[in-house]
DNA sequence: GATAAGAATTAGAATTATTCTAATATATTG
DNA sequence: CAATATATTAGAATAATTCTAATTCTTATC
């Protein structure tokens, strides 16, 4: 008998075209549960919760797997371990110094890169990262 | 005899309120001169043809004070070593995929962040970092 | 349905950028 | 000039990530 949600997640359109082993299908199931951005070894433990026997450079390799297929964002915020989210809508992070929290920061509706940047003559943009590092009043 | 450009480095206005020892002042010459936005390495490297005794361990002490006080900016893509920038302009980097140069990418003079983001709500921003990866035609 | 070929998983070792430690040297202050 | 604080240095330590080689799982083919 089949998981239900493990069905689920491992037909997810997002990952179509992509091998959805075990532990593929636990390591997106946990990006796509808990939406905050865990690192790689966070994700590990989570995912050890429900799949004991996955190993760390499993996780490294699924994770792996899902950012090359498009599944998933890679997050980095300056040196420290990156982080992976499933939101593929355009956006970027603002990092909340008093709370830790890391926020998506969604693009704006028909705003244009090029209306804040002087971008070179003729560049073709493969990949934008936007990370930001404030506070919000009040929390 | 005191040398000519290593006054000049030292008397810098970025930094003024910074003790410019030896070290520092030739590592802010090494980020003046080549402004290719060098890892730690590589301006370890370049610092030594002029100071031959000048350690890593220094190198990384002097780029940590320079930026700290605000007078070099530090730059990372994605999981690679940081690289470090003393244009203070409010810009972001474009990494040609093609070149593998690193390009600074000026925001507009009047242009508005929250023009592009839905920002959070009252948010405060301390530091803001764009990165593009992409191509420019021909080179 | 068995088998061969290709991929994925695993534990643990290796790597690499960076930080730490402790000793020494240099600079600043009284 | 003495005392204190700060910077430099070599080398060890750390932490995230990648690599290696053995094993297991999937898929395609007969």
């Amino acid at each position: 008998m089949k998981n239900q949600v493990t069905e689920e997640i491992a037909n997810h359109p997002k990952v179509q075209g992509l091998r959805m082993t075990k532990q593929r299908t636990e390591v997106y199931r946990v990006l796509m549960g808990y939406r905050d951005h865990p690192t790689a070894g966070e994700v590990f433990e989570r995912a050890k919760k429900n799949m004991p026997s996955i190993s760390l450079a499993t996780v490294y390799n699924c994770l792996e797997a899902l950012v090359q297929h498009g599944a998933v964002r890679q997050v980095n915020f300056e040196r420290e371990s990156s982080r992976y989210c499933p939101n593929l809508s355009e956006h970027g992070h603002f990092h909340d110094e008093a709370t830790g929290k890391i926020i998506d920061v969604p693009l704006k509706k028909g705003a244009s890169l090029s209306d804040l940047l002087d971008l070179p003559e003729g560049a073709q943009i493969d990949n934008l990262e936007i990370t930001l590092r404030g506070t919000v009043p009040q929390s």
